[in-house]
DNA sequence: GCACCTCGAGTTCA
DNA sequence: CTCGAGGTGC
C-alpha cells in the first residue's frame, strides 16, 4: 500500500469508528458487534503504526487504553455509602448474632445475598428517568461516572414507575464469560490482560472515552436505595422486589434465613455453587431485613450494625515445585524461593512463592518435585501453605541451602541466633544491583525512571559500577542504548539532577544502613544538623536517642567507619547531594495529636504515603502493626490479618470517610 | 529476663 | 503481608 491510499483507508477508518462512537450515545442506534468494532479499531491502530506520519492525537485509537484517566469530577454522594465489617468464619457472624440479641433483637429475620466481586456504583433516577452515576469513591465523595454508565444497556433509561426521585446503589460486574472473551481479545492484539472480572469491570467503567465502556459487557445488580421518594421501604426482602417491578435489575440468588444455622448452611451451599455461576462473588452479605429494626440500631464508627459481609476464605491452588532457588538481597540475604509449575489462582498466574528461610523449607518439609498447596496472603503474595505429602512419588529431592553465593561464590554465612544465611561478599554484584535499586527507590532519593531494569541496563553496559556513577553518567552513551533516545536519557538526567535536593532523611534511608529503615532516617534526620555531625558522632550519643539502642547504633558507627561509605559520601556531597538535616517539626498541636493510625489494606483514591502524610501534618503518629496502643485502625479495600487483631484487641476502625469526617471534626479525642 | 511494641527486609503479579 | 529481630518498659 502507498502513502497515498494508507492515508485514504486511515481516514475512512477514523470517520466509521467515530461514527459508531456516536451512535453509542444515541438511543437504539444501529451497532456493531464489539468484534466487528474491535477489528475496525486494530485495523487503523497497524494502518497508523506502519504509517506514523499520519498519527494524530484526534484519532479514535489514541484514547482507547491510553493514559490513566484522571479528569472525572468529584461527586458528592447525598448520603455517605458505608462499607461492611467483614466476618471470615461462622463464629464471627455468630458473634454478630449475639450483638443483634444484646441489643433486644428478637427473632431476627436475615436476607442473604451474594456479595458481587465488582464495583459499587450509584444511580439516579429523577422523575424516572436516569439522571446521574457515581462511583462509590471514598465513600463521601466519588467520581461523575454518568457519560460511561448512561451506554451501560444493563442500566434502564426510564424506570417502569414515574418516581420523583430515586438513588440507588447497586455494584457493576463482568459476567466471567464476557471477560475471557475480552482477555482473548486483548491477547490476540497484544494488550495488557486484565488479572480478574473486577479490574475488567472497573477499567471499563472509569475510561475518558465512554466508547470503550460501550464496547465492553458490563452487568448490575441493584440493592440499596440510598434516598427515595415515592415509595416505602419496609424491608430489605420487599425493597428488592420493588427495584425489580421498576425495572432495575436484581440478583435472583438470595435467601431469608432466621438464624446462624440456616446462615451457615447456605455459605456452605454457596461456597460450592459460586463456581457455576455467571459471574464472581467473594462472599456473601447479611442484613437484618427489617428496616425499621435497623434503625433503632444505627452505626457504629464507620459500619452499619444491622449487617455484616461474610468472605470466603482465600481461595487455594494444588501445584508443583520444579524447583528451589535462591534470590541475593541488598544486605546478603540469601532467600530461597519456589519455581512452581503455573498455576492461576485469584485471577493471576502464579510462578513463584517465597520461602523466606531454610528454616522454614525444613518445617514444611518442603522438597523439590512436591505437589504443594499455595494461597495468597492479604489477597498478594502467594505462600506456601503446606505439602500434599500423599501425593509423593519418592523422587522428590530435599533441599539443602548453598554454603556459597549463588550469584559470586563467596562464603554465605549464618550467624548463631539468625534465621538467614548472608553473602559476606560487600563487592557481590548482586548486592550492588539491589543496592542501587533501594538508593534510587520512592522513599530512597526517589529518582523517577531508573528503576530495576534501567539499572541492569546501565550496569550491563558498563555505564555504572556503583551509586556515585549515577551522578557522573554520560549524556550520550545512555542516549545511544538501545531502548533509550535523546528525550528519555534527558527526563533521566532531570530526574537525578532532582533527586540531589531530597530531604536528609532519604539519602540516610538510601543509604541502606544495616538496621536504618524509613524510621531510623527519620529520627536521625531530626537530630542531626547535618550529615558531618551524624559522622563524628559516637555509639553512647547514638544509644541515647530514643529508639535507637545498641545494635542500630553499632551498626551506624561502623558504616561510617568503612573508608569506602565515607568516600561515596563525600563524591556525594561534591556532586551536590543535599546533606542538611530537617528542624523538627515540634508544638503538641493538630487534630491527631498524640494518636496513633494503622493502615490496612488498599485505600481507594488516596495513596497510602498520602495519607500517612496527612496523619503526621496533623500531628498523629503512623505504625505497622496494630496494638493495644493503636487508637485507629483505618480499613482500606481487602484489609488483611490487622481487621482481626484489631478486633480481637477492640481497637476502633474507620474507613476513609470516617478518616476525612475525624479531620475535618478535629473531633478526634471526643 | 520477658512480654510486647515497632521496625526492617524481602516478596508477587500486572 | 509476614517473619524475624531490635528497642523498651516492667
Amino acid at each position: 500500500m502507498n502513502e497515498v491510499q494508507a492515508k485514504k483507508q486511515i481516514e475512512s477508518l477514523r470517520n466509521e469508528i467515530a461514527a459508531h462512537n456516536t451512535a453509542y450515545y444515541l438511543e437504539d442506534a444501529p451497532q456493531i458487534s464489539d468484534f466487528e468494532y474491535d477489528m475496525l479499531m486494530k485495523e487503523l491502530r497497524d494502518l497508523e503504526e506502519d504509517f506514523p506520519q499520519f498519527t494524530d492525537v484526534d484519532s479514535p485509537s489514541q484514547k482507547v487504553g491510553g493514559e490513566v484517566q484522571k479528569s472525572f469530577t468529584p461527586i458528592r454522594h447525598p448520603r455517605p455509602l458505608l462499607s461492611l465489617e467483614n466476618a471470615f468464619n461462622v463464629e464471627d457472624i455468630g458473634a454478630f448474632i449475639s450483638r443483634l440479641a444484646k441489643a433486644g433483637i428478637k427473632n431476627p429475620l436475615f436476607l442473604v445475598e451474594p456479595k458481587m466481586d465488582g464495583l459499587t456504583l450509584s444511580v439516579t433516577y429523577r422523575g424516572g428517568s436516569f439522571f446521574a452515576a457515581a462511583t462509590r469513591g471514598d465513600g463521601v465523595t466519588g467520581e461523575n461516572v454518568t457519560a460511561n454508565a448512561k451506554v451501560m444497556r444493563a442500566i434502564p433509561r426510564k424506570l417502569q414507575k414515574e418516581l420523583p426521585y430515586l438513588t440507588v446503589r447497586g455494584e457493576v460486574y463482568m459476567p466471567k464469560a464476557a471477560f475471557a472473551e475480552l482477555n482473548a481479545v486483548r491477547e490476540e492484539n497484544g494488550e495488557a490482560l486484565f488479572a480478574n472480572p473486577r479490574n475488567a469491570a472497573a477499567g471499563s467503567l472509569r475510561q475518558l472515552d465512554p466508547n470503550v465502556t460501550a464496547a465492553r459487557r458490563l452487568e448490575i445488580f441493584f440493592y440499596d436505595v440510598i434516598d427515595v421518594q415515592g415509595i416505602e421501604i419496609s424491608s430489605q426482602s420487599r425493597m428488592l422486589k420493588d427495584l425489580s417491578a421498576l425495572g432495575l435489575p436484581v440478583n435472583p440468588e438470595q435467601r431469608i434465613c432466621h438464624n446462624l444455622e440456616d446462615i451457615g448452611a447456605y455459605i456452605v451451599e454457596m461456597t460450592e455453587k459460586r463456581h457455576r455461576l455467571a459471574y464472581e462473588i467473594d462472599g456473601l452479605v447479611i442484613k437484618l431485613d427489617d428496616i425499621a429494626v435497623r434503625e433503632t440500631l444505627g452505626a457504629t464508627g464507620k459500619f452499619p450494625r444491622w449487617a455484616i459481609a461474610y468472605k470466603f476464605p482465600p481461595e487455594q491452588a494444588q501445584t508443583v515445585v520444579e524447583d528451589i532457588i535462591v534470590g541475593v538481597g541488598r544486605t546478603g540475604a540469601m532467600t530461597p524461593a519456589a519455581v512452581l509449575q503455573p498455576v492461576f489462582l485469584a485471577g493471576s498466574k502464579i510462578r513463584r512463592a517465597t520461602l523466606h528461610n531454610e528454616d522454614n523449607i525444613r518445617d514444611k518439609d518442603i522438597r523439590i518435585g512436591d505437589t504443594v498447596l499455595i494461597q495468597k496472603a492479604g489477597d498478594v503474595i502467594p505462600e506456601v501453605v503446606r505439602v500434599l505429602s500423599d501425593k509423593r512419588s519418592g523422587t522428590e529431592k530435599e533441599f539443602a541451602m548453598p554454603r556459597f553465593c549463588p550469584e559470586c561464590g563467596s562464603p554465605g554465612v549464618r550467624l548463631p541466633g539468625e534465621a538467614v544465611r548472608r553473602c559476606i561478599n560487600i563487592d557481590c554484584p548482586a548486592r550492588i544491583y539491589e543496592s542501587i535499586i533501594h538508593f534510587a527507590s520512592k522513599k530512597g532519593m526517589d529518582i523517577e525512571g531508573l528503576g530495576p531494569g534501567v539499572i541492569r541496563r546501565l550496569l550491563d553496559e558498563g555505564l555504572i559500577h556503583d551509586i556515585i556513577d549515577i551522578y557522573h553518567l554520560d549524556k550520550e552513551k545512555v542516549a545511544a542504548l538501545p531502548g533509550f533516545g535523546l528525550l528519555s536519557a534527558d527526563n533521566l538526567f532531570r530526574a537525578v539532577e532532582k533527586s540531589k535536593t531530597r530531604p536528609l532523611k532519604n539519602l540516610l534511608f538510601a543509604l541502606g544502613i544495616r538496621h536504618v529503615g524509613e524510621q531510623g532516617a527519620k529520627i536521625l534526620a531530626n537530630t542531626f544538623a547535618h550529615m558531618d555531625d551524624l559522622i563524628a558522632t559516637d555509639q553512647e550519643t547514638l544509644t541515647a536517642i530514643p529508639e535507637i539502642g545498641g545494635i542500630m547504633a553499632q551498626s551506624i558507627v561502623n558504616f561510617f567507619g568503612e573508608e569506602n561509605n565515607l568516600a561515596l559520601i563525600r563524591s556525594l556531597a561534591e556532586a551536590g547531594i543535599n546533606m542538611a538535616g530537617e528542624t523538627q517539626i515540634s508544638g503538641q498541636t493538630g487534630p491527631f495529636w498524640g494518636l496513633t493510625f494503622v493502615i490496612s489494606g488498599t485505600l481507594p483514591g488516596l495513596g497510602r504515603e498520602e495519607v500517612k502524610a496527612l496523619i503526621e501534618i496533623n500531628g498523629g503518629k503512623t505504625s505497622s502493626s496494630v496494638s493495644r496502643k493503636t487508637d485507629y485502625l483505618l480499613l482500606g479495600e481487602n484489609p488483611g490479618s490487622k481487621l482481626d487483631k484489631a478486633r480481637e484487641l477492640q481497637v476502633k476502625t474507620l474507613d476513609l470517610s470516617g478518616f476525612l469526617l475525624l479531620l475535618e471534626g478535629e473531633g478526634a479525642h471526643a
